[in-house]
DNA sequence: AGATACTTGACTATTTTAGTCGGGTTTATA
DNA sequence: TATAAACCCGACTAAAATAGTCAAGTATCT
């Protein structure tokens, strides 16, 4: 039952914090092509075929790490991609970034004079969400492509 | 297009972490119950107003919350809801899994004798994952209900 | 010329989210 | 004992997001 008076009550619908296949997808094939990107361009196909994701959505994932320069694309036969910044200067924050996922728990403006929910203070976990972002993005800044590669390396042997 | 040869390419739909306003929406309101929670119960049409969640869906995400034993509930007039436990022994992480927000970052399970995604090895960034969740988890294990409210006061002296 | 590979954009089935809605039952109090 | 305040329960749903698919290109190497 919803009865209230006197108070419009503002559905908020939006996701605070996300994090999906999308951009799993994102990092596993930057690691798949860090790791081959030695001299020739590495194609689609054969990220896909490692990595057991839909070339198809290869392509959309690549087109925007292409737009935020993470990656060159090299065209016709033999081309493919290559990482466009050195692996140890792209970190995970990039990536995450490019693909959409947001790593963003608090929906209140820092810009706005009220506070949270259209309330004039802050709400009782305005401090927690804040916190809790920016422990994440700690870790999302510190890690890179590198590390990964390497952390790879180390495990196989 | 999507020609693979030799190769069943097999969707994985499953998203592997979130946290959405129904997690954030159960920590809001069992922060406004902890603070007032003193001798009577508190009504979800109180927690309703003050922190301006609707209150059919409030009564889903408490239906939840008792089954986890986090409230208790107190039928009838002047009703409502208390702590089933004291306020420091109620961790984010107990609240976050009775509402089912999961932080399961890693889809590959951990007994199966197979690695990621059906193939024989850990996928490149399986340690990435495992990393991730337990840096988040850590987080979450520590916080308890208490702190969020005490760190509330804090701010408003 | 032909094959390989990137490029673009539209389309879509399925799932999840964030609720709503309608009917209960329980209990304090007037 | 009637009533209203509160919890209880289950079904339903609009909208959004996810994880893709599909079609029709363009560029480049051999």
């Amino acid at each position: 039952m919803t009865i209230l008076v006197g108070f419009i009550y503002t559905p908020v619908k939006q996701r605070f914090m996300k994090l999906t296949s999308k951009g799993r997808y994102a990092v596993m094939a930057l690691v798949d092509l860090a790791k081959f990107n030695n001299i020739n361009p590495v194609s689609l196909r054969d990220i896909s075929l490692r990595q057991g994701i839909s070339l198809d959505y290869l392509e959309q994932i690549f087109a925007k790490l292409r737009k935020k320069e993470i990656v060159q694309s090299v065209r016709g036969t033999q081309g493919g991609y290559i990482l466009n910044k050195k692996a140890k200067e792209i970190k995970l924050t990039n990536i995450f970034e490019a693909v959409d996922e947001k790593v963003k728990t608090v929906q209140c403006k820092k810009e706005s004079k009220k506070g949270c929910n259209g309330k004039l203070v802050k709400c009782l976990t305005h401090n927690l969400w804040d916190e809790l972002e920016s422990h994440i993005n700690n870790f999302f800044d510190k890690k890179s492509l590198d590390d990964l590669v390497k952390d790879n390396e180390e495990k196989r042997v």
